[in-house]
DNA sequence: GTCCCATGCGACCGGTCGGTCATATGACCG
DNA sequence: CGGTCATATGACCGACCGGTCGCATGGGAC
């Protein structure tokens, strides 16, 4: 966690170190990305940063934790769940899509928690916010089984979270860089997209990709019902 | 491309270089590796390697383009196809479980080309492996299009490889992780993993995945048939 | 023998990194 | 005013990196 004087800066000050470091690990793993630049272009100096911050993992661990997901949390609200669980399903997806287009450097953070590193604290980071994600994704799902939406039965069920998570994790990303046209460096430099790949065309995506897990869910799970869990 | 002396060194030489960057590229993304630590581990003096390669990224670019698909192909054989376009999907996820159980390192690395980079060389690298991958997936559901097992119109036909690309790559890599209980990490010591994951779970989960995937594609794609390409 | 040349080799180079430390600054207190 | 204390600062440190360079070596050619 930052130290306290990190908290008492002088709010401009703080800002621009927050944006420049969340560009940098945006950019670059966390290996490549480097302290002194992120002073540097914060305007910084760097005795001053170990003021506000333990070290690197520090500054890594608190934006990954705490100031990326507060920042999704107000970007997506308090949604109501409204809606049979495919329209929730689908309003989530297509949320998340919207996050990825109007804050990608944000998305690209959430979305480093699937990056491999040969530091172990970094690797258990990563696995810590990989687990959450799916543990959340697992709740809706469940949901969904409880009100007969899907009937993959229990012992499965981790094994669809799996999949669904591949699907709306690197598969959507991949898809919606395909349909805009660029690579994931080119979308960071931006701050939003929004005029590329507009709310119609992002419901319509979601549409798509609902139509595939619940495709997938419907038919796949039930049949391997019968399988044994491992002891 | 390896320079001559490269090819004319005594094998077991050759094989301990190779070996060494394997493993490194492996447990480390590409900057986080270090020549200095491959040199060391397989005997040979730094100034000795630039006689064999011209630097870092002529390493890297070999073992990703030309020795591990040569190993790769070495380890899947030529298989007929046979059977059905379903049957033939599933022994292609099946055989790629089996490689990344007895092999994870290999796999480790082909799995590379999803890694970021800040390095422009690097990423192009990463992004024509990844194409290619991708190319080859498109062409297999290509075959199940024209023999009527697929009823995706081809419109939509590189949205659904994409989804596919992620079921049976990120998520198939997290569900086979899952079943082995361990990290990715823990794997890559070990040379082979045959005995904690059998053949026949292997099947079960290709099954279990062949199903996700025919249920998406079946009731996925054609309701969105009638959207329009961008222009 | 002597020359040549491909290859072996490790000390060395410039550069960057994360992190530290001695000192400077300036607000507040008596 | 002098003293204290939290904070600001940038020169500096040791480690490590990718890559180079000049010398050593040794097997033919003659």
């Amino acid at each position: 966690m930052p130290r306290s004087t990190f908290f008492n800066l002088p709010e401009e000050r703080r800002n621009r170190l927050v944006r420049e470091a969340i560009t940098e690990f945006a950019e670059r793993a966390y290996v490549e990305a480097s302290l002194s630049q992120i002073a540097v272009r914060a305007r910084i100096p760097k005795g001053s940063f170990y003021q506000y911050f333990e070290d690197k993992l520090d500054l890594y661990r608190w934006l990954l934790t705490e100031e990326v997901p507060r920042r999704k949390q107000e970007f997506l609200g308090v949604s109501p769940p409204v809606g049979g669980f495919w329209a929730r399903l689908e309003h989530h997806v297509e949320r998340g899509m919207a996050f990825l287009v109007e804050h990608p450097r944000l998305a690209r953070l959430t979305a480093a928690a699937a990056d491999p590193s040969a530091i172990a604290e970094v690797r258990g980071l990563h696995r810590s916010i990989c687990e959450a994600g799916v543990a959340e994704l697992r709740a809706l799902l469940e949901e969904g089984v409880a009100e007969g939406a899907i009937r993959t039965p229990g012992a499965d069920l981790e094994h669809a979270t799996r999949l669904v998570s591949a699907v709306i994790g690197p598969g959507l990303t991949d898809l919606v860089l395909q349909e805009l046209g660029a690579e994931l460096h080119e979308v960071l430099g931006s701050d939003s997209l929004r005029r590329r790949l507009g709310g119609a065309r992002r419901r319509r995506l979601a549409a798509w990709a609902i139509q595939f897990i619940r495709g997938g869910l419907d038919t796949g799970a039930p049949r391997s019902s019968t399988r044994k869990r491992q002891p």
